[in-house]
DNA sequence: ACAGTTTCCCGTAAATGC
DNA sequence: TGCATTTACGGGAAACTG
């Protein structure tokens, strides 16, 4: 009869954050014959304490209030609350041992009741959330929002607040479609097949189809084998990445992303020298690289991948202006920006110009000075470079990248070998 | 009879901020003939509320805690106190009209009581803290901080907490030492006498003495002419900047820092081409720049300063790699860095060489990429360049130069005309 | 509308608890 | 001791308030 509201983190509802104002709202949906009654609300947290909670918390702001008409042409009766929660420092003895589940895997509600006397009739109404994951920094909020996810996909009976002690899995199909739909809810832009088909080969190896299943554990608990994080973690540190410094580059479709290395190079082979393509790191939280091919004089392709960048550059450095200023050095020459298509074949300027911050043109007393990003290489001693200076735009040296290949080849962790 | 000592923030002591702990002490000088009395002391802020207060605070900890044997060896009696401050939002009349005062300009005062019989005397003991600041926010510190040292530096009335609405004026020779003392609490280094002298000009004009007076007004309230901030904010800009990104630098007293660019230009047109020297931005908040000197063929000098690097981009690139790193380019060539010799002929690597951060030499697949500081000139067309790539080494071409001080002499804000 | 001030709360670091 | 979780609070930005 009453349908609760909820509205905490922006793009992160039911996941609240101990000292964090959140907001619930309370609509009546039955229209009551007196509508001037004052029927008061009232909230409880964890009102049924559920076994094997380890944590308790309280409301700490005003619980009870009165209904209030909404809409005046309805007469619809509803009431806002603007609540923050707080631990409740038990000195139990039950430790947490018991369950072992974190913080994050531990459902909660918040339960909203009435009481009313109508024609000698005692009406108790009673409505409750959907259930909530307490954190207490957010750190958590990755955790928690994939115990959110994963239970409202998954939960078929309701209100189970112990989903996670036996968690269900996820068919390939439905969990494929909560990813993208965590891509487009972040920005515009979903992720397409074949993005989605690199994510499904790294949770569930090289065949899979739609109708596998992937566990919770595998999904959020476990790391990726080699990784020092797990599946989630690892998508979510991306999600940040668009959300906070890539939004236009991720809304424009720039960004494959989502690529293996093997298709990574079988794309870009057959491509002209200077095509690149953007790719998130697999090995580093929240890191973005750009691969470029470059053919030698005989046509064989060599590939070049930068060093993932991270919030920490991004923060310094505007990303699309990366990618028109990067710049590679050898031998005290600058050459020509390998970075000339992006895949399969957009002139980098068409792709990324209106995307460019606009350089600093202000006359100042100073001599402009910006970080730019470059690689320096040198070239083997085998082979000393020859830098055409006269020419305009003299082209990187063979040598830099016979011998860049041969150090690309020493670690197998994030690169092929080079056949 | 009983001292208080009072801690908030590390280095800024008797500024607290709302919400956030601090700590104080109280401590019984005279020795009590019974010392397993249980003797109370209650904490009260603004206990007798000074005229013109707007704000009132109140502790929303403990108040009232007993005594101690601090020292078993003295038998002293002493109590540790956790508090913190929430404002009283009271709903007065009094607007903050009546004071023409900001608030940190506002004194507050924590009192600490205590009361005992023995031997049927009543003897009530009470001591107070030295007048305090109350902030809401961090931004608020600077102004506080200033007001903190004025009044210490200047007041000499028993808790005059009514000092800012007239504040007694600071001889230069009081004022100087403060200032220079303020280095050496946040490092290792105090200011000279060249440093402090650049800093008086700044303040009281070209000639001054040790006895011309500063205002109040002048030192916080009033902005630089033509610059948006006041002297102290200013001057505070550059004691984070130094704190949060310089210490090493600071400390090793390779930052000249505070020196005008008349003197700047007479210490390095003597000196060998590529000597430059640090100093800090006068235009901009929390900014440090270099200028080095550059001899044409006809060996006038040239002087040069980087646009000032600021907390951002020394977030992301260590300040001495900067130095070792700075590249300027012209024509697609690399030049040799600039900066070769610290003021007055400290080659720049016997200086630097052991605050360079190690580059990261570790094997990995991804080309290295990091983000430099260089500058591009570009030559003017009527002097073509011919960078010598052959030489190892190629001299930046006066052609550059020559374009680059037509560019500074555009604007006088922060550079000399060149003659 | 606006400036001074406070509140909000993320994100890093430190502290705490198990 | 190490890991999981919470607390602390600086800092940027939004909200407040006369």
């Amino acid at each position: 009869e009453k349908q609760p509201c909820m509205s905490t983190h922006p793009q992160k509802p039911l996941v609240i954050k101990t000292g964090v104002q959140f907001s619930t709202k309370v609509r009546l949906l039955v229209k009551l014959p007196v509508d001037d009654y004052r029927l008061k609300v009232k909230t409880t947290f964890d009102k049924d304490l559920p076994p094997g909670r380890v944590r308790q918390f309280f409301i700490v702001t005003t619980t009870t209030k009165a209904m209030d008409i909404e809409d005046f042409t309805s007469g619809c009766l509803s009431v806002d609350f603007r609540h923050a929660l707080k631990e409740k420092k038990s000195n139990s003895t039950k430790t947490h041992n018991e369950s072992l589940l974190s913080v994050t895997e531990e459902l909660h509600s918040l339960s909203f009741e009435a009481h009313f006397t109508i024609l000698g009739l005692d009406i108790d109404l009673e409505t409750c959330s959907l259930p909530l994951v307490v954190i207490s920094n957010v750190s958590q909020m990755p955790g928690a929002w994939a115990s959110v996810m994963w239970y409202n996909l998954l939960n078929d009976e309701p209100k189970n607040l112990a989903f996670f002690s036996n968690p269900a899995r996820a068919t390939w199909a439905q969990l494929s479609e909560v990813l993208s739909w965590q891509f487009s809810a972040n920005s515009n832009l979903g992720l397409n097949k074949d993005q989605l088909n690199m994510l499904g080969e790294k949770l569930l190896g090289q065949h899979f189809s739609n109708s596998d299943q992937v566990y919770w554990s595998k999904f959020w608990k476990e790391n990726i084998p080699g990784k020092p994080f797990s599946f989630w973690i690892w998508l979510d540190s991306i999600l940040e990445l668009i959300r906070k410094h890539l939004l236009p580059v991720w809304n424009e479709n720039y960004i494959m992303g989502f690529v293996s290395k093997e298709m990574e190079r079988s794309l870009l082979r057959g491509k002209e020298s200077g095509t690149f393509l953007l790719r998130f790191s697999e090995s580093h939280l929240g890191g973005i690289t750009f691969t470029w091919v470059q053919h030698n004089d005989y046509g064989e392709p060599s590939f070049n991948s930068v060093e993932p960048y991270t919030k920490s550059r991004l923060n310094a450095v505007h990303f699309p202006d990366m990618i028109r200023d990067y710049k590679v050095i050898s031998d005290r020459v600058v050459h020509e920006n390998p970075l000339k298509f992006l895949y399969p074949d957009i002139p980098k300027d068409e792709a990324f110009g209106q995307l460019y911050n606009k350089l600093p043109s202000k006359v100042n007393p100073y001599i402009p000075s910006t970080l730019i990003p470059w690689s320096e290489m040198r070239s083997s001693s085998a082979s000393p470079p020859s830098p055409t200076c006269d020419s305009p735009e003299p082209p990187m040296t063979p040598g830099a990248f016979d011998m860049l290949n041969k150090t690309l080849c020493c670690d197998m962790d994030d690169v092929l070998p080079c056949y």
